[in-house]
DNA sequence: CGGCAAAAGTGGCATATGCCACTAATTGAA
DNA sequence: TTCAATTAGTGGCATATGCCACTTTTGCCG
């Protein structure tokens, strides 16, 4: 009885990560929604927040995504006015991202939405599963996978 | 020592699953490519595979995404000739969903470059811990998770 | 039977993400 | 110093997802 469960119950890894996060997302969105921020976005103002005016460079890297995809998404905080960015001292290629002071303030307020989800969350399953989840996620995503045969020769 | 980790290492349950979820997407989006196909798109249409042409509204609620959303993400499917749409026999807002033969032929191409990504991750992981962790995440998507005092009055 | 609420999709609008082709700065030789 | 390779971002294009406002069908109730 290993087999054939609810039918498209996929196995795949990917596949039910999706969806998880789909499902997920759409719960701390709605936690957030009061804020007008999406939990991405708060995820990222989190990001830039803990982060030392960090390059945009830096940021794509701790949240594992894509550059330009992150300068998309940064966009809509920019003309919100929450995020500014402004030139490196050293290297002009470089473009550094902080939170305005409106920002901050955006910040302080989606907290408070967010940690009653949070909290939520963690009163259904558990915060010691949910630390257990959030560990094995940070494994997955930092593994080094790698096509074996699409890399260069064998 | 359970706070300041790597700056910005964020214990957001919602933020650390988008993250592996991107960086998961990649890989088999980076194995899927040569089929021309997202991992997203692989996705779908094996749910639609393993279902028995089922309505939008079903696939929507097995993979607990929007409605609308699937809508959207069906078109590039039938637009390439993999999926097509046909009405309900009794209920004529109902459009149910089912593969053509040349969805079947790409599914079959889909699902070989599939499973050396799976067999590739399940090797760094483990295959018990990753069907460990595919259970997790099936619990916390079908978690009924509820804003409390969002709810009504309360 | 008439009409209203619920159910199933569609379309528009907005954000999330990626890849690719380019441009601007830097760095590292020759 | 000069130029090729590298690095950091940008813009365009395409898919992924959601929400909301509608439209079409059904269902159901009086």
């Amino acid at each position: 009885m290993t087999k054939a469960r609810k039918p498209g119950f996929s196995d795949c890894n990917n596949a039910t990560l999706r969806r998880a996060a789909r499902s997920l997302g759409r719960f701390y969105d709605d936690a957030l929604a009061p804020s007008g921020l999406k939990s991405t976005q708060f995820g990222l103002i989190f990001q830039i927040h803990v982060s030392d005016e960090p390059a945009m460079g830096t940021i794509a890297e701790a949240l594992i995504m894509d550059l330009s995809a992150l300068g998309h998404t940064l966009k809509p905080l920019i003309r919100d006015g929450y995020v500014e960015t402004f030139p490196d001292k050293d290297d002009r290629r470089v473009k550094r991202v902080r939170l305005t002071p409106q920002g901050d303030v955006k910040l302080d307020e989606a907290l408070k939405l967010w940690s009653v989800a949070q909290r939520q969350f963690e009163e259904k399953v558990g915060a010691e599963q949910a630390a257990k989840l959030r560990a094995a996620l940070d494994v997955v995503a930092d593994l080094d996978l790698e096509m074996p045969a699409a890399a260069s020769s064998n």
